[in-house]
DNA sequence: TTTGAGTATGTTTACGTAAACATATGTTCG
DNA sequence: CGAACATATGTTTACGTAAACATACTCAAA
């Protein structure tokens, strides 16, 4: 048997309780229109007394609009999109709004089941990671109307805004470096089997300078599993067993790079004459490393910051519909390992 | 001139391309009460076609129930907390479930008004950090009647079920491997200006063991800031620079107790004859020091999975509303920093 | 003194969905 | 062969809110 058939507090019984109607209730509320402080204050602690707690089902329903916006990453297992997550969120919340999000596992299909499921809530905006999207995501977006937010690179055109930095710059920069350090013979060193785009985009800007520079890529290297400390010391491990040995890895990113330290501490080859090594991110866990890495320090916090506060931004000018890329940059961290 | 006079298609719209009435598109696509194979099909294509996104704003209205569970975390700013979402988002994910978060920057008032704010999505549960909470969180959640779950902290009366560790217990385990390894001059190290709990509990333990030691616990650091390695490593010198020099620290976590390793490595402090060091957490860029930290290490991403699956099951028994404490344990990284 | 604008409230309705309650056509079984 | 039941669909209604449209009363300006 039921016994609570008290369900729970709704506008009306506020109403009642202060003695107004329940339009006026909303109008306290909300503080639309014009209310007498009388009134005003006898709904309100009408309100707190019966533990009113506002529906926003019923809200969002009516307004035929939310508070939300909807996050669709690619994995919370990386610190780089919580470090984005974190970002945006803090925006958010500033400005009263609220992300609900999901993983895409890299994948693109995901990504359209996700954005689908996302926009069911009728979010009034959606952050993206990358630029690249299925034509079933580009399709619903666009039936919605949400406003969207790219985030991460912008190597491309973007749907409207897209924040970020340009991954192909970014592997391009690092291959100028190492080669200007006097490397000739690169391994590439990834993970995910390849799914990261961003990171194809920086081993192509990589590849390009090389290429110039008639410099040689023996190998590219691509783990299936998600990129690891360990997982980085076992590729290096045999890539540095094969016999054609590079001088140079290029890793995808950082926490692969500090698993090739690891490696190349524990067999005593010295770093960078044996080996040198890059990464990308610069995230703060390097400074643990008693070598430090040479890698691409990038503005995740801000990005997410910048995305957040973009789509939390009251409508201004409809009218600027044009695509647009906002280059937050990336900077080279010298370490010693180059 | 608003030139898109098309709202987002409903099941209205669905229903009249198939030629049937709203609510059989209802039953199809909610696979529920009796449909034939063609009325079926034709429903399922009619609703692809004219991409239709079904509203759970008005789902969740009328059914009076939403696929949705709340989720407020002290911060995103600390992997704990990010490897405790992560684990909840995959177990929720698995069930059809989505998060909806904030955070509470580890303020019970601040935890208070977001608790209201998710409430008001009708989420179907909610995930609350530790065990404690104001009455007026309380209350509200008694109200809704959304079943919870509490996770970290195992030291108290839950509300309902609690998914965690004894943090006394991690603070005394810790205690007394230090004391069995010799050392008997303490100082504790902590940060956010102690509104940590759980780390105030696992200090609380600390201090217990030394007391029933008769060893000395010299003073107790708490810096304003959130932990960080930088934090850690300035703390350290802080104290080391102080006349009653310890020859332990016990740091809240990792991240201040690494710091505290990088100073004694630039500074040629031995680790540990000179000075020994203890953490908390057992994060995973702790196998980039040169030396391996002496840690509790905690299961972080399998409480915020339980905490999800628990959620997520079914209402089975809902008699058993006697509370429950879910130890998920910890273990004594022993590394060589004591 | 009428008029119009500002102030303060109330009434009706619609948002899109699913629960509850019909209705109708087989099928099966005593 | 009619009652009982499974199958397949439709109609009405309510979820809680806010937009749209009243309705009054006050006060200052015309």
């Amino acid at each position: 048997m039921n016994d609570r058939k008290t369900a729970r507090p709704t506008m009306d019984d506020v109403a009642e309780r202060a003695g107004v109607s329940q339009m006026t209730v909303s109008r306290v509320l909300n503080s639309k229109g014009y209310i007498s402080e009388d009134v005003r204050s006898r709904v309100k602690s009408a309100a707190v007394e019966i533990g009113y707690v506002q529906n926003r089902l019923a809200r969002g329903l009516r307004s035929e609009q939310t508070p939300l916006i909807a996050v669709a990453l690619p994995t919370l297992g990386n610190a780089v999109f919580t470090d984005v997550l974190s970002g945006i969120t803090d925006a958010l919340t500033l400005q009263g709004l609220r992300p609900v999000f999901g993983v895409t596992e890299y994948s693109e299909e995901r990504e359209g089941e996700l954005v689908r499921d996302l926009l069911s809530w009728r979010p009034s905006g959606i952050v993206l990671a990358g630029l690249e999207h299925s034509d079933l995501t580009r399709r619903a977006i666009a039936a919605s109307g949400v406003r969207v937010a790219e985030i991460m690179d912008i190597d491309g055109t973007p749907i409207s805004v897209a924040f970020g930095l340009s991954q192909i710059a970014a592997g391009r920069e690092t291959a100028k470096y190492m080669l200007a350090k006097g490397h000739r013979r690169f391994v590439y060193a990834g993970s995910h089997s390849g799914r990261d785009l961003r990171a194809a985009k920086r081993l192509e800007g990589f590849r390009q300078i090389l290429r110039e520079a008639g410099a040689t890529l023996i190998s590219e290297d691509i783990s299936p599993e998600p990129s690891s400390m360990v997982g980085g010391r076992r590729m290096t491990a045999d890539i540095l067993a094969r016999p054609d040995r590079p001088d140079a890895i290029y890793y995808s990113n950082d926490d692969l790079a500090s698993g090739g330290i690891m490696h190349c501490l524990a067999n005593r080859i010295r770093i960078p004459d044996d080996l040198a090594l890059a990464g990308f991110n610069g995230l703060p866990f390097l400074d643990a490393l008693p070598i430090q890495l040479t890698t691409i320090a990038t503005p995740r916090y801000e990005i997410g910051q910048h995305a957040g506060q973009f789509l939390a931004a009251p409508d201004q000018n409809q009218s600027d519909t044009s695509p647009r890329l906002v280059d937050l940059g990336f900077e080279l961290s010298l370490g010693h390992t180059c």
